[in-house]
DNA sequence: TATTGTTATACTCTATAACTATA
DNA sequence: TATAGTTATAGAGTATAACAATA
């Protein structure tokens, strides 16, 4: 395919399927697929947090987040708490096993980046994400 | 939502989903989704194509174009036409009211994209969109 | 044998509405 | 009254497999 006809959108949409294309076979041996890796990460990043919180952070709705951390604690990589603080939130935080999926994961996840990023140079790679960044930050 | 915690697949997702939030309402008054508009246009740069041609172009399956071009054939923006070199094939191609579509509706578009670069300075949504472009193109 | 268009089908992702328990 | 989690459900968008007509 070329890309003389896509507009913006198209670009996007392209961009995430090569990207997409790439998630599959790498994370594959650690039995996460990327938004799970992201809810992950997110709770190392940030610590214990609520369904919502984690929805928040990562624009997933909250109705899908329920499977997600359903599917997540079914393989023992996050646990659900009572907030003791408010009864109608639980807490999700990562378990031993969780955490080591994310390390393992993320250098896989890391190189997938680093090849769709390979036509540029190291400078252009920086200004991309960088632009991208700040037009995606409202 | 915050941008921190979102890896480029995330990045890619949000700007996505912030162009199509804008398209939705800019394209209502003119009859056409997106991808519709992105047929129209495509038609009529390189002129009449099979349905196939169509989807390589803008990377959709050739199952999904028959009923994107099922849906223009109906409001009378494109007009299938056996091909006479190839009696497999049909050739796709505008029609008067189509080319009328496309001109109302491209400004619209343009003006979605204006707001979504907005955050950027004019030199960096040049600088933007030729990544995006070089990196996309496989 | 291969290709174009087509249909049926299923799968993923997402969103909406409504419920419950708590606040 | 409002919020967190949950469930059921429906809607996009997409892809796979199979078929007929044609090459």
């Amino acid at each position: 395919m070329s890309t003389e006809d896509l507009r913006l959108y198209g670009l996007f949409k392209r961009a995430q399927a090569l990207l997409a294309e790439g998630y599959g076979p790498a994370l594959a041996p650690h039995a996460v697929d990327g938004r799970e890796l992201a809810v992950l990460t997110q709770l190392v990043r940030h610590g214990p947090g609520s369904q919502q919180e984690i929805s928040n952070r990562l624009g997933i709705d909250r109705t899908t987040m329920v499977a997600l951390v359903d599917a997540l604690t079914g393989r023992g990589l996050v646990r659900r708490t009572a907030d003791p603080r408010d009864r109608r939130r639980n807490l999700v935080e990562l378990t031993d096993a969780g955490r080591a999926v994310r390390a393992a994961a993320t250098p896989a996840v890391d190189e997938v980046e680093a090849r769709f990023l390979a036509p540029l140079t190291p400078a252009e790679r920086e200004t991309l994400t960088a632009l991208l960044r700040k037009v995606v930050s409202r």
